[in-house]
DNA sequence: GTAATTCGGTTGTTTTTACAACAGAAAGAG
DNA sequence: CTCTTTCTGTTGTAAAAACAACCGAATTAC
């Protein structure tokens, strides 16, 4: 687990923590590492959860399946990357989605109780982890809500502009890859793949953007 | 601003704490009272939020307006409930949508910077209120979530029944109102006002639901 | 009380999306 | 290398939603 300390002092769990510290928390937080093959559930919809987790190998997706197949995903996961900790409150309930593995990952899973009690052992960075948790979840608020503007768009075109748009603006660049085939981000945007592909197509006939793959550039 | 505070302590916010240190907390916390008439805007997207803020009085709406006049509700603020603290992070950036008083309403405002910092007066209550606001906006996230699942579905239908049986099970009853007339529940479902009025009253053909204005009933 | 405005429902038309089926390209397995 | 599977784009059709226009009822303003 030692392994993964340079890659959790770039979280914002550990903000402002330097590797030494991460280290003693480690174990004063119950740290448990699991591993997940590409396909394999990490949580599935209807758990209790009782662990904050991140991600330090791989890449997740949180998604829902309905009765009839429909797929949609809520979110992605990406290393250094939180998740489950909007269920760290008592009374937060079961889980609402499944989170599964689009690749083979690895998550260190940390006990939710440990982190919100303040120890009584030397390690004192409890409450500076509680902030940086509450920072966290803000910005995971912002990103959903900006998510939401994207799918309140009333037509698939508004939809793919105003995600890719952000996008761009995310990652500084008019040329980017987002991190989704065409049937993940029509699952993502809660569109019909072959539509949504047609969509991509005419705008770029329209001269809006060009593609390869997973990677796009605004025009 | 002494009369809000039995509303205070009804707060996820100030959750746990009694009157009297509520009402230290309200000087600690340098609280500002402002009102706003129907219509109102409490904020604008685009500007910089320092506050945390309560509504005490009224009711308001989290909205977005495109260019076209398309108007996308992303939530509603009733008494007792908190927003703004998305924002309270450093760094979070400018407010994405407005916030409008759709009732003539009261707020309270807090100074972020004050919450976050602890004092170095008496009032000890600052890592509670912390854990508090970290517990709230856990709430609102599985809410955005949950808000996510109801646009995500395809059909106009679908989204109706996916709002409305979360909203009777939120209020454990099958007969329930929503806070929403027909335009603004449409804004919410991000579907158009008529289509919508339509939808619903197939819906009853069918037999699924009765409603009479905001009432409706799950059959 | 009357006028004006808001609200909810209805209908017909146009536009958009979903759905289904297929084909070529690319990637992966053996 | 060859076979299989996955991925992406394409097309036509059916279904659904958006849009616009209108009406009566309820609410609000004066």
């Amino acid at each position: 687990m030692k392994k993964y300390i340079p890659i959790l002092k770039q979280t914002k769990l550990f903000d402002g923590l330097g590797e030494e510290e991460i280290s003693a928390m480690l174990g004063c937080l119950q740290a448990k590492q699991y591993s997940y093959k590409k396909g394999e559930y990490v949580f599935r919809q209807g758990e209790c959860l009782s662990n904050i987790t991140v991600l330090v190998e791989g890449n997740l997706h949180i998604q829902k399946d309905d009765y009839w197949g429909n797929r949609s995903i809520i979110n992605t996961v990406g290393v250094g990357e939180m998740f489950g900790e909007a269920y760290a409150a008592p009374g937060s309930g079961t889980l609402l989605n499944d989170v599964v593995a689009v690749e083979d990952s690895t998550v260190l899973f940390f006990d939710v109780r440990r982190i919100l009690t303040v120890c009584s052992s030397a390690c004192k960075f409890h409450s500076m982890v509680v902030q940086n948790l509450f920072f966290a979840i803000s910005e995971k608020n912002r990103r959903l809500v900006q998510k939401l503007g994207h799918m309140a768009k009333r037509s698939t075109r508004e939809k793919l502009i105003s995600y890719l748009s952000e996008e761009a603006k995310r990652q500084n660049s008019g040329t980017f890859t987002i991190p989704f085939n065409r049937q993940q981000l029509a699952d993502f945007l809660s569109v019909d793949r072959s539509a949504m592909s047609n969509e991509l197509c005419k705008m770029r006939d329209d001269g809006l953007l060009t593609f390869e793959k997973n990677r796009f550039t605004l025009l």
